[in-house]
DNA sequence: GTGGTTTAGATGATGATGTCTACTATAGTT
DNA sequence: AACTATAGTAGACATCATCATCTAAACCAC
């Protein structure tokens, strides 16, 4: 029955992502929108946050995130803290320069945002953004 | 004030993709997940759609699709049909080889597709694909 | 018709992202 | 102490997206 779920999830995604590299003029900060996808969770739990966290949280292979964490850190948008509990790890902390960066993200994907949203009511949204959570669990769960 | 609907989205794409791919036995049929896509379109409107149109229907870059046709051909799942009325162009068709291959893909995706929409009602899902869908024209207005 | 512009497709280069394997160091378990 | 599991690193490779450029054909204006 239903037809496909995935071709308007892989359409909506492909939008998104061209609207939001528009929005966003990354080029001149020299980091991609995975980038920025990882500064903001480092951003929003600053210096409570280790690479494994953020590998749970996105689902971004550890090997990609240690080298995304490893350019953040050379651009000077990121520092490492030596986590006390576990000499393995380390907490992630932001600079004032990643911070303006964020700051800067949040506002272009506010932008993308509110386009996207044209025309829908805040339940409509809500009960998509639960609809997503709750086929990403179904998946998740499969494994 | 709805929060963030990229990150549910991203980690759904993520989960359906993963998915997909344990669910196929891509590795086998020498083929992609993207190629998977091209091909569906390929088979639903056999022999009368051109690269063109595909580019249309899923905004892939033409450049990339042209790469995946030229190998869909090389393996023998696609052909390439003079099109009379506009020699720039051609009609792909499939062989029987490919809608074999089409055959698999379904089930496959139909047993991910049920997994996602475990304990979602007929009427949920079809919001979801619905709000999709307007939020992609949304932002394809924009440009 | 001729000439200029647009369009369909092909090709090459490059960048962004995902995945896998193997490795080191440390933690946890028994 | 020995074994196993985990956090992070590094290298290799595949997939996918994008851009610039090119050819041939179509289209349009005149």
């Amino acid at each position: 029955m239903s037809d496909n779920i995935k071709e308007p999830l892989f359409n909506l995604l492909h939008s998104v992502k061209r609207s939001l590299r528009q929005a966003i003029e990354v080029g001149d900060l020299g980091i991609t929108p995975l980038h920025m996808r990882v500064l903001k969770i480092i951003s929003l739990y600053n210096q409570k946050v280790t690479a494994n966290d953020i590998v749970q949280k996105t689902l971004i292979d550890k090997a990609q995130l240690a080298r995304l964490i490893k350019e953040l850190i050379g651009l000077g948008y990121v520092s490492k803290l030596d986590n006390p509990h576990d000499k393995r790890s380390y907490y992630l902390g932001i600079s004032g320069e990643g911070e303006q960066i964020v700051k800067q993200l949040r506002l272009a994907e506010n932008r993308v945002n509110e386009t996207m949203k044209m025309g829908l009511t805040d339940q409509e949204i809500a009960d998509f953004v639960r609809l997503a959570k709750h086929m990403a669990q179904n998946l998740h769960d499969q494994d």
